[in-house]
DNA sequence: TCGATAATGGGACTCAGTATCATTTAGTCG
DNA sequence: CGACTAAATGATACTGAGTCCCATTATCGA
């Protein structure tokens, strides 16, 4: 667990009220641990984990956090088609901003960035007829500690 | 719906079989209906068209049988978080192989191809210490006629 | 401080997807 | 062509992430 980002839960906290909406301990605590994590987290594991650290917060309380913190672009929604979408708050500067490998022996989620396939995307979304907002991209495959193992 | 992809159920049927898997009217069904789509639907999708067709399917036998292909490569699962995966069948010949754009506002799913970010991921795939194997996609934003309707 | 209303949480509920298992069928071997 | 074995099928029960509901609590502006 890594400290938290203090600047980003500033940042959430004050465009959640900017954007009209009553503060909350349960929400609160999301935003925190959030803040935490460094790549994405399923719901349960937040739950979970707030659970342990004698903070138990609603279910239903958790997903309405990060529909909220969604709603004004302070976290993503990462599907990876597993069971249970995962979410990461994504940077207040900007930067932060990465997609991610996944190993489908092992499960192993792994965080990337790439400037060649950002601008490859923008490129793309300008020439849409359609207005992009956001982008998500996956690979799938094996990572190096199982592609080894497969190939012994 | 779109003619029979001949090819494709070919291919599927003949890649199946050499596989090890025995044939099986269920399954072909569903082959069958997947070389119609042109485009990612969901199981149930399915199901229902299959059952309008009189040609009712079993639900575990259509899940059994997307595996199956998506196993030996020939149809692709594709997530978009909303409920339930969609899969759709990739081209026999290479081709056909592309993204989607989708709209929040309407929920409409387009698809598109783009050389230039084929070669980035491709790029990318090469530089990282993973074997890529399959990547995944998706554009969220709004479609024309609702980024239209937003801006009245 | 008070009141309107948003936030919370427990628990019932939904529904895509899975597991089970009895039955049918494909493919193989005489 | 039959008989046999294992895979395929499908009805149904089940699971679990995510949603819905509503009584209770808490925020915050007046
Ligand atoms: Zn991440
Ligand atoms: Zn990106
Ligand atoms: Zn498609
Ligand atoms: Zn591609």
């Amino acid at each position: 667990m890594t400290r938290i980002d203090t600047e980003w839960v500033e940042k959430a906290t004050t465009e959640l009220h900017a954007s009209g909406r009553r503060a909350g301990g349960a929400r609160a605590e999301v935003i925190t641990q959030l803040s935490r994590e460094t790549c994405a987290v399923t719901a349960e594991q937040i739950e979970r984990t707030l659970a342990g650290a004698n903070r138990r917060v609603g279910r239903a309380s958790i997903y309405r956090a990060l529909e909220a913190l969604a709603h004004v672009g302070l976290v993503q929604r990462v599907d990876l088609g597993e069971s249970g979408s995962r979410w990461e708050r994504i940077g207040a500067n900007g930067h932060d901003h990465h997609h991610h490998l996944l190993c489908s022996a092992c499960g192993q989620l792994v965080p990337f960035e790439d400037d060649g396939l950002e601008t490859a995307l923008h490129h793309l979304a300008a020439n849409e007829d359609f207005t992009v907002d956001s982008h998500e991209v996956t690979l799938h495959g094996r990572c190096a500690s199982c592609a080894a193992k497969q190939a012994a």
